[in-house]
RNA sequence: GCGACGGUAGCUCAGCUGGGAUGAGCGCUUCCCUGACACGGAAGAGGUCACGUGUUCGAUCCACGUCCGCCGCACCA
């Protein structure tokens, strides 16, 4: 006797069976060159904290995919670790450290970096724990970190490789630098935030002309320590005869030159520009082609250096309002304008960057990024949905060199040894570090302090896990990857630099479709986030009410690309879903014999067996479909409306008289024999979806199965597709509604039996519904049905049955006098509407002879078929109403 | 400024690569604890698929335009 336990308990089953999974070895793929593989590498969850609602979306929707290909026979490998996320992780850490009174510089580099490894220890455990509890299939035994030895040996190769080929180059250029981080970051990292500030009108005054004035408007006044220069446009009449002119810098009391660029916008201020070549990028790039001097007027964290003259020691923001209060005594401050501008802040930890000259390693990214671009031209990458290839090109033609060092301790350090005392540069492997210079033979070269950015490593990922660059035959066997899924706000930082790592290093591109996935908002729609306190954590949602029912409320509804709002009611709707199957599952089981089922004859299955086993036949061909192009929402969906509407709702209801042997064992037994091979399919069908539910149940149906991780994954098959019965039970649904609606007419409850009797001249009818009779009465909640044919003239059916009463009440109706005559008229009539919009539409088409010379044959045939239907079903319909 | 996305049932959203609005979850109305499930079952109500024009035999779906919303990128001296 198999049985289920009473209650649906998500807790209990998800534990006990992930620790079977991972005890039997099923998550481990293994290099079989008899099977084909399917790679997915889990982008790395920073080692930051918690998982987040996202990366349960985002690992659900990977695991769908993993354990599909599985059981369709793939060597599936789901590739998991972890990153060390550089800058986030150090800002943690060091506020960790600062709740104990603790600075980094107190620690030292190698007392941080222990610090900093002990974090990695707890934070990766809680997050490989998380991602358990969802019930991810990923091979842990292949578990890599972006700092592991591997993956380390990876970065160093690449960064010596393109320093050989003159990709890496060292170069003084202006940086983003983040004054409280005390680190460059890249343009990636900044984000521009709208803020309130103000926009200063400076008079400078003209040099050698007394009382004249050009007019100059800065948001950043503080800056004007650092010009060297004023410029406006060539073509500009207004200011034409300034140029070559001096003007006197006011507070430092200097002459600038006036000089011409194009650069300047003649529309925007005043069409005069302060030019400050170490604090902004554009002037940066004006500095150049003018051949200005550079003056650094800031410090690291953001104070003013001795270039500030009186100013020095002030921060960049108590000296702007120090310079406007001065400005103001002397004149020079004629107007002072409120604004909104979009002021660069750092993504971390939100402080107004400031753009600074400083040394810092680049690497060279127009011929890099070439093959990334053909990838999408040609074909050889592919985004779903599509539209996210057109972000990705976008930026990759407009593409700058990547400032690829930190000034951090979390991270890989730069491999790069430079001579103290003659600037020599060596770069080589950490095992062949230098101790001499080899151009001055001093023992006084030191390794460059910096670190690299965090998305160097993780531009590797997708082959530095896999052993390369080793040649491994996990490498050989595994890359490239298939399917790459993650959120669109992470194109830039990593997608991008995966694929052209991946040409450049690999010489393929590292997977062929990316996934792309929106974000899961709360329920009124706003960005889960700390600082709002909106956030979900997924495991309170496992707790509270499965795994399953998480990653089903994820899925349900999610549509490429698109974003989701996260509401507790859908993940009660999805719990209910794991219930319902649960207890029909229990129910079946309750009713299936001991030992084997025997194999029915054909004859002993009734249209409503062969109509559920072509459904469910259907459904896989549907999910399969769908899962194939990432559809995801719309496969679960099928398998969702399969087992609760037509399973649960009509097959196990129309099914329960023959399993109480009230149709003898013949019939019992095929009714048995359907439910346990359509649930078995359709549980196979949903695992990818709910993988603990579906495992315990099937488990416990096949005690001869070990698990449903291996099981054959359903195939569409011709054989089972019975369309003949799909039509007919369509038409059987139609009667049994219709029955019940008179018995809701006449408030009979259901609970009261009667015997309905159906009258019809047409013996087609009769002979098709006399066949159904049971399953009609069982469907439509009646002690029976019988279908004779109408010689009794009797009309008016509904009004003597209320008369006699209401149990056991007989109905002897013609079938068109089901429902209550007025209503069948208005029906009807409707209906006949319906038809005749539907002929005119046909006819149209029919009659078009640009349809019917360009359309396909199959589909003119097709519709002169539909065409025909329309007809006769107009036809039967006319008559019938004049029988009313 | 450039680009993307969205405007479908009371709410949140699927769907529609031109031919009956096929829908889901929640909510609502009426009835039912019928031998798995009240975390359930049955019957329903509710939509001019943002607006306008065009293409077409036919448009919620295509093209163009308008309005509203949201997002990314760039600029911001």
């Amino acid at each position: 006797m198999k049985e289920l336990k009473k209650t649906y308990d998500p807790s209990e089953i998800e534990e006990r069976l992930y620790k079977k999974w991972e005890k039997n070895g099923y998550f481990h793929a293994k290099v079989d060159k008899s099977k084909k593989p399917f790679t997915i590498v889990m982008p790395p969850p920073n080692i930051t904290g918690q998982l987040h609602m996202g990366h349960a979306l985002d690992e659900t929707m990977q695991d769908i995919l993993i354990r599909m290909k599985r059981m369709q026979g793939y060597e599936a490998l789901w590739q998991p670790g972890t990153d060390h996320a550089a800058i986030s992780t150090e800002v943690k850490i060091i506020n960790a450290l600062k709740e104990q009174g603790i600075s980094k510089d107190d620690l030292g580099r190698e007392g941080f970096l222990e610090k900093a490894w002990e974090w990695k220890a707890e934070y990766q455990g809680r997050i490989d724990n998380q991602l358990k509890k969802l019930g991810s299939s990923a091979d842990w035994e292949r578990e890599r970190f972006t700092m592991d030895e591997g993956c380390s040996k990876a970065v160093e190769k690449v960064f010596i490789k393109l320093y050989e080929k003159g990709y890496i180059y060292k170069g003084k250029r202006i940086i983003n630098w983040c004054p409280v981080c005390k680190t460059t970051i890249s343009d990636a990292e900044v984000e521009y935030v709208e803020k309130k500030g103000h926009f200063w009108h400076i008079l400078y005054p003209i040099a050698g002309e007394e009382g004249k004035y050009i007019e100059i408007a800065t948001t950043r006044p503080e800056t004007m320590l650092g010009d060297t220069a004023v410029a406006v446009n060539p073509k500009d009449k207004r200011y034409k005869k300034l140029i070559g002119k001096k003007v006197i810098l006011p507070i430092v009391n200097k002459e600038i030159p006036v000089i011409e660029d194009d650069y300047v916008d003649m529309e925007f201020g005043t069409g005069i520009v302060k030019i400050t070549p170490a604090h902004d990028p554009n002037d940066f790039e004006v500095g150049k082609r003018h051949d200005l001097p550079e003056i650094n007027i800031l410090n690291d964290d953001g104070t003013i250096n001795e270039n500030g003259g009186e100013y020095e020691g002030l921060d960049r923001l108590e000296a702007r309002e120090r310079i406007v209060e001065r400005l103001q005594k002397e004149g020079l401050l004629k107007e002072v304008e409120d604004i909104e501008h979009n002021v660069g802040t750092h993504d971390r930890c939100r402080t107004d960057i400031e753009p600074m000259i400083k040394p810092q390693w680049f690497v060279k990214m127009e011929e890099m990024a070439r093959p990334a671009l053909n990838a999408v031209k040609n074909g050889d990458l592919t985004f779903v949905p599509q539209r996210f290839s057109k972000v990705y090109v976008h930026w990759l033609e407009n593409i700058k060199d990547w400032c690829i060092s930190r000034q951090l301790w979390w991270g890989h350090r730069i491999p790069a040894y430079q001579c103290a005392d003659c600037g020599h540069i060596v770069v080589a492997p950490s095992d062949k570090a230098p101790r001499i210079c080899p151009r001055c033979r001093k023992m006084n070269i030191t390794q460059d302090p910096d670190t690299l950015d965090t998305w160097f490593s993780s531009a590797l990922w997708p082959f530095s896990t896999l052993g390369w660059p080793e040649k491994t035959p996990e490498y050989d066997y595994f890359y490239p990857t298939d399917v790459l899924v993650t959120g669109y706000d992470i194109i830039f930082f990593w997608v991008v630099r995966m694929v052209f790592s991946g040409y450049e290093q690999t010489g393929k591109c590292p997977f062929h479709t990316v996934m792309i996935h929106g974000l899961i908002r709360d329920s009124l729609g706003r960005k889960m986030s700390k600082s709002l306190g909106n956030g979900i954590d997924p495991l309170e949602v496992i707790s509270k009410y499965g795994a399953d029912a998480l990653r089903l409320t994820l899925i349900t509804g999610n549509s490429p690309g698109n974003d989701m709002r996260f509401y507790w009611e859908k993940v009660e709707n999805s719990r209910n879903f794991a219930n319902k199957i649960w207890n029909a599952s229990r129910f079946i089981m309750m009713n299936l014999p001991d030992g084997e089922i025997e194999l029915p004859f054909d004859r002993d299955f009734t249209t409503a067996d062969r109509w559920i086993i072509s459904l469910v036949n259907t459904l896989a061909k549907d999910v399969t479909e769908n899962l194939d192009k990432f559809e995801l929402g719309i496969a679960v969906q099928k398998v969702y409306d399969f087992l609760w509407d037509e399973f649960c709702d009509w097959y196990i209801e129309s099914v329960k008289s023959r399993i109480y042997g009230k149709e003898g064992e013949a019939s019992k037994n095929a009714a048995l024999f359907t439910l346990r091979e359509v649930l078995s399919r359709a549980l196979k069908l949903l695992h990818p979806f709910m993988p603990f539910i579906t495992e315990e149940i099937y488990c416990t149906l096949h005690p001869e199965c070990d698990t449903i991780m291996t099981a054959k994954w359903p195939e569409y098959s011709k054989t089972l597709a019975f369309k003949k019965d799909e039509e007919a039970y369509s038409h059987i649904k139609d009667f049994v509604r219709a029955v019940r609606n008179v018995r809701t007419d006449m408030n009979v409850p259901p609970s009261k039996k009667a015997h309905v009797y159906v009258a019809s001249e047409d013996k087609n009818i009769r002979e098709t519904f006399n066949e159904n009779s049971l399953l009609l009465s069982t469907l439509a909640g009646t002690s029976g049905i019988s279908v004779v044919k109408n010689t009794s003239g009797v009309e008016g059916g509904t009004d003597s049955c209320v008369s006699q009463g209401i149990a056991g009440a007989t109905l002897y109706l013609p079938i068109a006098e089901l429902v209550d005559a007025e209503k069948e008229k208005e029906r009807l009539t409707k209906e006949k509407e319906r038809l005749l919009a539907e002929l005119k539409r046909s006819d149209s088409m029919l009659n078009n002879e640009r349809f019917l010379s360009k359309a396909p044959a199959d589909k003119v045939a097709a519709e002169k078929e539909k065409r025909e239907k329309y007809q006769k079903m107009y036809d039967d319909l006319l008559s019938r109403l004049e029988k009313l």
